[in-house]
DNA sequence: AATCTTGTTCGAGTAGTTCGAACGGTCGTC
DNA sequence: GACGACCGTTCGAACTACTCGAACAAGATT
């Protein structure tokens, strides 16, 4: 499914879109106006007047402190758009199980359009707080969980991933170039699990195991994250991928039985 | 606020969130197409394509087994819309831990646009499970959370909430005339938290108490709800309300000095 | 094999959006 | 205390761009 260059997009509703991820951008304790909407996007007053209104008849942006901010209305179709995915019902207890037995920070990861989505987390004891949050989109290339499902996906549909969204880079380590993606990817492939060694973030080290479909296809991943220093040896290597991987097996099991 | 009429609402906006509106009221595991969201909508064929297209492209829509799904942009979205709120982020480990303490549902719930949203909810050991969602929207005056937030509102407010919204019943004990929720509602603000005898789901009991702000008024609540049978005589009227109060004050204190 | 779907593209007509100007209100400053 | 600056809001006119319907290929169903 290549993403159409969509000719003649609804422009009109792309403005509520852009509205939408401005006060999804905006600081936290920031309430944007509509002065400073319209400054921003480039648009009169009256028109980002217009579609602020809209917006919150449906609830989707509600007036805050002399401004606005997004609406729970948003929450409604996020955890609407979520628990449609049987993979984060099935994956949950899974992951909670995996951050409770290792102590550590426990991702699982869909892919969507070419990104991963960070579908659930849960913290483990001793897990540290990162910057990733629930929700977030990020680039497959650079995490464990994004290459073991790269790792298992046809190389074309790779092919044209890169092609759209590129290798950019978030620490030195982070792989930059198509030749070595692929070599990396043929290795985690035979492995089965797939390392990242402060290739998102420096000093962070996380082991990643994709769940397939009955095609061998990913359609997401489980990771288990932790400091470079508490994560590296026979740990690193052998203990947590023997459990990530039996967690992968058992969702794998549940999600074609469901 | 009152919530302003809207002359001119942006009519091209509004069929785009009518399509995913359509679609998260969708089934489960119902995927529509352009022709099913075309009759249903009463648009034409050519129109809610374009739509779709553009939809796709920020990521609220995914096409998903020769249909269109709610995308993951929207969890992006509806998690970021949650966590804005300060509530969020200091009551929900206090809602873990009633639930762990108590063994019941434990929700918390903030106000927004006179209705109630469900903005995160945690089982205890014997939990039972009802339809209730994170993210969901419901009226104030069917659940405990929601009668200890009008308590604790301007009466004039709760005058225009109950005209906008009316009193709708979901059970026979449901409250549905105004002078009985008046009558109420004033016993809950001298008591401090609120009862619910299945007004909103038969067999179940609920006990909610307000979270406020320095000047007195709720900008949310806290409830514990369980089944009947379980949750009587003193346990609903001395034990739990202690409980609830005591961590809904723990949460006001955070809250200012956040 | 024929027919009824499906998703897709495109042109024409007009419905609806955008802009700018003007208003009243509020805040800050001189 | 008055002025000026900025805010949000409303409205009319101009023209952008959205909606519809028809037509197409591809696939499913009969």
């Amino acid at each position: 499914m290549p993403v159409e260059p969509n000719k003649r997009p609804v422009k009109t509703a792309e403005t509520s879109f852009a509205i939408l991820e401005q006060l999804k951008e905006a600081e936290e304790e920031e309430s944007l106006g509509v002065s400073d909407l319209a400054r921003r996007l480039g648009l009169a007053k009256s028109t980002v007047h217009r579609h602020l209104a809209t917006l919150q008849t449906h609830g989707l942006v509600v007036e805050h402190d002399g401004g606005y901010r997004l609406g729970l209305r948003l929450l409604d179709f996020g955890l609407r758009a979520r628990s449609l995915r049987p993979l984060y019902e099935i994956a949950k207890p899974k992951v909670d199980e995996l951050a409770a037995t290792t102590g550590e920070k426990v991702w699982c990861l869909a892919e969507e359009q070419g990104r991963s989505v960070h579908l659930y987390g849960a913290a483990g004891k001793h897990s540290v707080r990162t910057t990733a949050r629930e929700g977030e989109r990020g680039y497959l290339h650079q995490t464990a969980a994004g290459k073991a499902i790269l790792a298992h996906a046809p190389r074309e549909r790779v092919e044209r991933i890169v092609d759209e969204h590129g290798l950019p880079a978030r620490t030195p380590n982070t792989i930059t170039s198509r030749d070595d993606l692929f070599e990396q990817l043929e290795r985690i492939a035979d492995r089965g699990y797939a390392f990242n060694r402060e290739e998102s973030i420096p000093g962070l080290h996380a082991v990643g195991a994709p769940i397939t479909d009955d095609e061998g296809v990913a359609t997401g991943a489980i990771s288990i994250s932790g400091p470079a220093n508490r994560l590296k040896g026979d740990r690193l290597t052998k203990e947590l991928p023997d459990l990530l991987l039996g967690a992968a097996n058992e969702v794998e099991i549940n999600l074609t039985f469901s």
